[in-house]
RNA sequence: GCGAGGAUGGCGGAAUUGGCAGACGCGCCAGACUUAGGAUCUGGUGGGGAAACCCAUGGGGGUUCAAAUCCCCCUCCUCGCACCA
């Protein structure tokens, strides 16, 4: 046999320089033609690719390349979530700048990419920290703020009080900070937000009419995250004072029988009625516990319920109960108004809390058959009834009485129905460097003031001093801090914030289809001829921050005129993660496996192979490096199987069986790689691959060859390359269609008929294809081994399932 | 606690509609070629049994001629949410 050996170092980088070269995967809106726009969720920079991008990157490409082949325009794009933290922790550690270190890291990511043969448009990629990329965010953002859509509240943030600096979430696990341990201090900061809230209700309703191709495991976490809860809002007179508490009840159906209240510990309203009754000592101890609860237990549950009495009364407005207030560890500030009205006999935590402190209890929902007594209960009831002792809607059943209550509450200024949202505005400012600036200019005078488009981009400055301490580094630069008013030209002073890197990628998906435009955000044409994303793949980590937030862009861009779509995504692919050794892959697990070193080492085909066949895309999947071996193995097969045509076949013709198996084949791979089943398609190629290599290969013709080629292209885009040109054939696999299965080919004269006696295997018949049902039967009944197992008894009934199965009922 | 998904050989996994359980691959065993094999090729490989056969898809029950698949109960695992008023 004269083989030339497969060398994937050689064939690889050749392809992919050609591939370049002719701009292979360049593509236009042709009007008219299909599109398909497949997208992976954007990487972020960090330096070196992981499996998990392999793994990501690898099933997109699989199904762009399937796409080319069925004819669509794919548009196929990849660039950077090039801002964020990480960039500055950089500059901070090792001196660099956190452009360059980005920019570095772009362009090893990309030679990465590159090696691994991703069918990507290099001329659409951007990062998102190019001016010419957060300048039309800037943009959006300044129309957002004209409009109200933007605005600023104060709230807190994370604070350590050694490093001097604000923390991120991720930065304080624990209440701790991250780099020096200490505990954690939260300080009041005005902030700028954006009102998602507004699209609370969209973007729910849309989760069940418009994301019909989502995982249902998403949708289901998106409505949860939304949070939407109908009920109503009730205003309590507090004694002695002008002002109300407002609450949000789901059950005003036990309004009659709220006994106290309970308000958060940083309710606004806790510490002013604490100090004018005297109490205020009281409600600091409770406030010190309180704060100090972390967060673990408080998912636990396995903290205490306690409370503070404020020493003041309020007044239920339908019973004129004097409801003493009390401030509640229990009770969240960020929920509905962060007060609540307490009903001890029907609510299980308000129960606990007056068991604790004496208070009343008063029975108003009676379940049916039973009767409850307030001295004798152990546990609040929750669930339906009919109402007492509450005064016009006494014997009134409960799930009517909460709109007739809200009604009643509404006439008479009260309260009324309201719904409330567990999604809360979204805070984007950051104390940051390594971000969009945000574009407003406080003045004087004026207030803040936007950025005028024509000012746009504002620049994040290039010379800048990082010692990780102090709030925004930004702030100390005055050559970018101080600038006039836009509005009256007086003295102003930039905002020195920059912004959340969730605005970047929440509309890059549209600046791919026009990223070189230059008179707005997007080109609308473009986006009307690409969008939606047909497939976006990416990991269930984004199911609700950046998949809800790309959502609620897509909403904006389109109230603000910019795009006509209410829905970014179509279909949403979650790809599972990357083990090994039963852990995910990390630097400090020690369990890394580098995406170079397995390239250098077997190919990016043969990794492919394997990432690919080893388990289903949505599933997780254990790296094995036997397994590479394996799929290594297969690749050596496929080259020298068709390689050893190539040297020396005979011009053969088609047999049936050979017919048979390539359709068969044909068929078996294209449903499978329709429904993103690739571990099986690939096992239909290997099967298929297993039957070629039992032939004399002198009788096997092109064709059965050509089709095996096309099918692993998308698989093993640089063998197919290359094994296409050694079977003669002058254009790239790109350009040739998918093969085309002919039905009546794979059917064969005859078929196996398994017979069952009594639902157990025991015998199988060769009969044509076509034969009668009871023809089979007959056969069936004839058997000597069905005989044997019948011993004598008759058959009391038959099943026959054509061209497949008789079953024997004795 | 609530919600979702899952449990199939030594391992990854397959079985599209209820119809031959274990495709394909890894590993393992045997053989061929070989100075050599961690290369390649051939054959075997769920468990028990000499065999006929029997047992087997987390456990238990049920529906059905027929169940990995449908229904009920239970165990365990993973993920999400969580004092949400």
């Amino acid at each position: 046999m004269s083989e030339r050996a497969y060398n994937p170092q050689e064939i690889e980088p050749r392809w992919q320089k050609r591939w370049e070269d002719e701009h292979a995967f360049k593509v236009e809106p042709a009007p008219g033609i299909k599109k398909y726009y497949l997208l992976e969720m954007l990487p972020y920079p960090s330096g070196r690719i992981h499996m998990g991008h392999v793994r990501n990157y690898t099933i997109g490409d699989v199904a762009a390349r399937y796409k080319m082949m069925n004819g669509f325009k794919v548009l196929h794009p990849m660039g950077w979530d090039a801002f964020g933290m990480p960039a500055e922790n950089a500059a901070i550690k090792h001196k660099l700048h956190p452009a360059k270190w980005t920019y570095d890291n772009i362009a090893y990511m990309r030679g990465q990419l590159k090696r691994l043969g991703c069918s990507y448009d290099w001329e659409r990629e951007f990062a998102t920290c190019d001016q010419t990329y957060y300048k039309w965010e800037q943009l959006i953002f300044t129309k957002m703020f004209e409009r109200g859509w933007a605005y600023k509240k104060t709230s807190t943030v994370n604070w350590c009080p050694s490093c001097n600096t604000v923390l991120a979430n991720e930065q304080a696990e624990g209440g701790v900070c991250w780099r020096c341990d200490s505990a954690v201090e939260l300080r009041s900061m005005s902030q700028w937000y954006l009102r998602i809230t507004d699209y609370a209700e969209e973007l729910l309703r849309d989760v069940d009419e418009k994301l019909t191709g989502w995982p249902d495991r998403v949708r289901i976490m998106q409505r949860e995250w939304i949070g939407k809860s109908s009920g109503a809002f009730v205003d309590f007179e507090i004694e002695g004072r002008a002002d109300k508490i407002r609450i949000f009840t789901t059950r005003p159906d036990t309004l009659f029988g709220a006994t106290f209240m309970s308000l958060a510990w940083e309710h606004p309203l806790v510490e002013e009625l604490s100090r004018s009754h005297g109490r205020e000592n009281e409600l600091k101890e409770l406030v010190a516990r309180a704060s100090r609860i972390d967060h673990q237990s408080r998912l636990a549950g396995t903290y205490e319920k306690e409370g503070a009495f404020t020493g003041a009364h309020c007044i239920n407005p339908v019973t004129g109960w004097r409801m003493p207030i009390y401030a509640a560890n229990f009770v969240v500030m960020d929920y509905g108004t962060g007060a609540v009205m307490a009903v001890p006999a029907h609510d299980q935590r308000d129960f606990e809390f007056a068991k604790k402190y004496g208070l009343e209890l008063k029975v108003v929902i009676e379940p049916d058959g039973e009767r409850l007594d307030p001295s004798t209960m152990t546990a609040a009831w929750e669930g339906p009834g009919t109402l007492a002792e509450s005064g016009q809607f006494t014997g009134m059943r409960s799930d009517a009485a909460m709109k007739a209550i809200a009604d009643y509450l509404k006439d008479k200024g009260l309260g009324g129905p309201t719904v409330t949202y567990r999604l809360k505005d979204w805070c984007i400012s950051r104390q940051r460097y390594w971000g969009a600036p945000i574009p407003i200019i406080y003045c004087d005078s004026c207030g803040p003031v936007a950025v005028p488009e024509n000012d746009l981009p504002v620049i994040l400055p290039h010379d800048v001093e990082f010692t990780g301490e102090g709030a925004s580094p930004l702030a100390k630069v005055s050559s970018f801090v101080n600038a006039p008013c836009p509005k009256c030209g007086g003295k102003g002073q930039r905002e020195t914030d920059t912004m959340d890197t969730f605005i970047e990628s929440s509309w890059y998906m549209f600046r791919y289809s026009s990223p070189k435009y230059d008179k707005g955000p997007v080109d609308k044409s473009s986006v009307s001829y690409w969008l939606p994303v047909d497939q976006y793949i990416g990991g269930i980590e984004h199911a609700v921050g950046h998949l809800i937030y790309c959502r609620y862009f897509t909403k904006v861009m389109r109230d603000l005129g910019l795009i006509d779509l209410d829905e970014p995504v179509a279909n949403l692919m979650t790809q599972g993660m990357v083990y090994k050794d039963g852990a995910k892959m990390s630097k400090s697990k020690g369990n890394v496996v580098d995406p170079d070193d397995m390239i250098a080492k077997y190919g990016a085909d043969a990794i492919r192979v394997f990432i690919l066949f080893a388990s289903p895309p949505e599933k997780d999947l254990e790296w094995s490096d036997q397994g590479l071996e394996g799929a290594s193995r297969f690749v050596w097969r496929l080259w020298r199987l068709i390689d050893s045509w190539c040297e020396d076949h005979g011009g053969g013709v088609a047999s049936d069986e050979i017919a048979r198996w390539k359709h068969r084949t044909i068929k078996r791979v294209t449903e499978d790689v329709e429904r993103y089943h690739f571990n099986t398609a690939i096992a239909g190629i290997m099967e298929y691959v297993n039957f070629l290599q039992g032939l004399d290969l002198k009788s096997v013709p092109a064709d059965a060859i050509e089709t095996l080629i096309l099918l692993i292209s998308p698989f093993t885009p640089h063998l197919a390359e290359e094994l296409w040109r050694r079977a003669g054939r002058k254009q790239s696999v790109l350009s040739e269609s998918w093969p085309v299965y002919d039905e009546g080919k794979i059917a064969s004269s005859m078929q196996t008929i398994v017979i069952q006696v009594g639902g157990k295997l025991r015998d199988k018949i060769e009969v044509p294809t076509g034969m009668s049902d009871e023809e089979v039967k007959a056969k069936a009944l004839a058997s000597s081994k069905v005989a044997a197992a019948m011993a004598g008894k008759a058959a009391r009934k038959v099943i026959v399932v054509s061209g497949k199965l008789v079953n024997i009922v004795v």
